[in-house]
DNA sequence: CTGAAAGCGCTAACAT
DNA sequence: ATGTTAGCGCTTTCAG
C-alpha cells in the first residue's frame, strides 16, 4: 500500500521493458507491437495507472490547462459563460483554472501570473480593470500564451476578443419599444467611465434618432442598475412635468425596481408603461408582467471564447476563424413591452 | 524576445550565482545574506519571473492545486459553493480546477482521474451519483489525496463531509407552516433514490408527527420539482375533495409553479393557502408575493469544504475540527406563509 | 520494434 | 553563506 502513484517505471519493472516503450505504447504510438500495447495498457489499467501530468508538462514545455479569470464565479451570466468554457475545453481534452478577481486589478494581476506559473496553454479573460494592465499583457504575449478577452474588452488592440454587440442590443430594445408606438422613452444608464454601459446608451441613442424622436436629457438617468435604484429613479421620472411612456434600462434589476414601484403607483404595464431590461436574468421570465429583455448568450461567449483560445494554441480541430468575435444580442419580446395586444 | 520562461538558472547566470541560491533566495530562505536576497528578487522582478509550478511540484510531489467536481457549474447553488471554495484556497495560496460532471457518472470518475493526474493536493467533490465509485474513492484513499464530499454525499463511511441537514430544514419550514395556523399541509417530493429529497420528506413528515397533524398520503405529491410540474401538480390537490391549506415543497421551482397556478385560481396567499419552498433561489425574493424558503448557505458549505480540505492536507492555518460539517439551514420566513398578518 | 540516455526546471540533501 | 549534485516522472532523440 505504497503512498506514491504508480509510474511508468514502475510499470515497465513489472513487465520486464523500458519506460520509453511503456510511454509510448501508452499513447498508441505506431511502432510499437499490439501485444506490446496490450499488455501496457491492460497492467497500467490494473494498476490504475494515471499519466503524471506535471512531469509530462514540465517535459513537453506545454500543458492542456486553461486558466480562466473572472471578476466573480457567482453570477448567472459569469458562470454560464464558465459552464460553456468548460464543455468545450473538456471535449478537447483541456481543463480549466478558475480565478476570481472581485474586480480588483492586483487580484487580476496576480492571478495572471499564476496562471503563467501553472504552464497553462492559454488565458481567458474577462477583465475587471478599465485600464490595460500592460505587464501581463506583454508578459503573455512574448511567451507565446494566447490571451482571450471577453465579455468586457480593454481598449487594447489584441484581436483576440469575443464580445456582445452592446449597441446593437440596446438599438433592438429601443426600436422595439417605438415600433410599439411608445413616444418618451426614459434610459437607465450604467456608470458612462465603463464601455458596455457607453454602447448600450449608445444605442439607445441611435435608435430614437433613426426613428426622428428628440432626444430628451432629463429622461435620461445614470448609475441607474440596482433594484433600488430602479425603484427611486422611476419615481423622479413620473413626477416629471411631461413624465415617460416607456423605459429602456440598462439593468434586468433596475427594471424590477421600476415595475414594483409602477405597479404601486397603480400605472399599468404595458398598457401606459412599457419596459425593456437588459440582460435575460432568469426572474425575467417569471415576474408578473414578464419583462421584455435582451440575452447575451453568456454560454455562447464562452463557447467562442475558448474556441478562439484553441484555435491560437493551434488544435486544428478548430476550423473558423475565430478572432474578434462579435455576438449578437436577441430581443427576447415578453409581456412588458407588447402595448399593441392591448 | 525569446519564447521560453525565465528559469532561476539564467537568473544565476546573470548574477553570477547559483540556482539553489537563487531558488532560495526567492522563498525568503534565511542562511542567504540580505544583499544576495535583494538582489536576486530584483533581477526576478525585472525578468517578470514566475516560478514554473510545474516543475516546483514534480520535485516536490505535491501543488498547490485544488480539484472542484460538480454536476454543472452554472447552478446559484453550485456557483455560490465555488465561489466559497475560490475565496479561501486563493487566501491559502491554492488555486482551483473545476470539472463538470453532468450528472454523469462517467464523467464524473473521469474528471477524479484527471485531477488526480494533475497533482492536486485536495478534491471536492458534490457527486451526482447514487452508488459509490469505490475505483476513484480508493485511489484517492491509497495516494493520500484528501476527498471532501459536500453538499451531495454517497452513503460511503467517509468522514470528510459537508453537508446541509435537510431534514431540520424541512421540519422548520413545516413547523413554521403549522405554527402559523396551517393544517392540512401539502408536500411536494423529489425523486426518493435521492438521499437529499428523503431527507426533506423525512423532516416534513416528523413536523407533522411532533405536532399531532395525521399524514395523509394524498397530499404528497412525489417528483415534483420544476416550475410545470408545481403548476400541474397544485391542481390536482386544489381538485381533492379536501384540498391542502398549505404547501411545503422541496423546490422553490415548483413551489413558484403552484404560486403561479393559484394566483390564477384566485386563492389568496397567504391568507388561504401557505407556501415554503426550498432553497432560498435568488427569485423568491422577487415574485409576488415573496417567498418563505430555506437557505442553505451554499456559500459556506463551500468554505467549509475547502477549510476541511485544506486541514486534511496539513495546513496548519486551519486550526478548527472540519470533518463531517453539517450546516443548519434557515428558514427565510416571507409573505407566502405569514397568515397570522391577516 | 525496442532500449539507452538526456533533460525539462526546480529543490533539498550534503558538502564546503 | 553559498555551491554541488542528484532526481522528481516523463518524453524524445538517437541507436540498435
Amino acid at each position: 500500500m505504497s503512498k506514491r502513484r504508480v509510474t511508468i517505471v514502475e510499470l515497465a519493472e513489472e513487465l520486464n521493458t523500458t519506460p520509453s516503450t511503456v510511454s509510448r505504447a501508452l499513447r498508441g504510438h505506431k511502432g510499437i507491437s499490439k501485444k506490446m500495447t496490450a499488455r501496457v495498457k491492460e497492467l497500467a489499467q490494473k494498476r490504475n495507472y494515471t499519466v503524471n501530468i506535471m512531469a509530462a508538462n514540465l517535459r513537453n514545455g506545454t500543458s492542456r490547462i486553461l486558466g480562466v479569470v473572472v471578476p466573480r464565479i457567482n453570477r448567472d451570466f459569469f458562470s454560464n459563460c464558465i459552464s460553456g468554457i468548460e464543455e468545450i475545453a473538456s471535449l478537447a481534452g483541456y481543463s480549466i483554472i478558475i480565478c476570481q478577481t472581485h474586480d480588483k486589478p492586483e487580484e487580476e494581476k496576480k492571478s495572471v501570473f499564476t496562471l503563467i506559473g501553472s504552464n497553462v496553454a492559454g488565458i481567458l479573460i474577462s477583465t475587471g480593470s478599465t485600464t490595460d494592465d500592460l505587464d501581463y499583457f506583454n508578459e503573455t504575449k512574448r511567451l507565446g500564451i494566447p490571451l482571450i478577452f471577453f465579455d468586457r474588452a480593454t481598449k487594447n488592440d489584441s484581436q483576440n476578443k469575443v464580445v456582445v454587440n452592446d449597441k446593437l442590443g440596446a438599438y433592438k430594445g429601443v426600436s422595439h419599444l417605438i415600433e410599439q408606438g411608445y413616444k418618451r422613452i426614459a434610459h437607465f444608464a450604467g456608470a458612462q467611465h465603463i464601455k458596455l454601459y457607453q454602447e448600450r446608451k449608445a444605442g439607445y441613442l441611435a435608435a430614437l434618432r433613426d426613428h426622428s424622436i428628440p432626444i430628451d436629457e432629463s429622461l435620461i438617468l445614470e448609475g441607474v442598475l440596482k433594484k433600488d435604484e430602479g425603484y427611486e429613479a422611476i419615481s423622479t421620472l413620473m413626477n416629471l412635468p411631461n413624465p415617460p411612456d416607456a423605459l429602456f434600462s440598462s439593468s434586468d434589476y433596475s427594471a424590477l425596481g421600476a415595475i414594483i414601484r409602477l405597479k404601486e403607483m397603480g400605472i399599468k404595464i404595458p398598457q401606459e408603461m412599457g419596459i425593456v431590461g437588459f440582460s435575460n436574468e432568469m426572474f425575467t421570465n417569471i415576474i408578473s408582467p414578464k419583462m421584455t429583455s435582451i440575452d447575451q448568450h453568456s454560454k455562447k461567449i464562452g463557447n467562442c471564447a475558448v474556441k478562439a483560445c484553441l484555435e491560437a494554441i493551434g488544435e486544428k480541430s478548430q476550423k473558423c476563424e475565430y478572432k474578434n468575435v462579435v455576438i449578437e444580442p436577441t430581443l427576447i419580446i415578453r409581456e412588458s413591452s407588447l402595448k399593441e395586444n392591448f
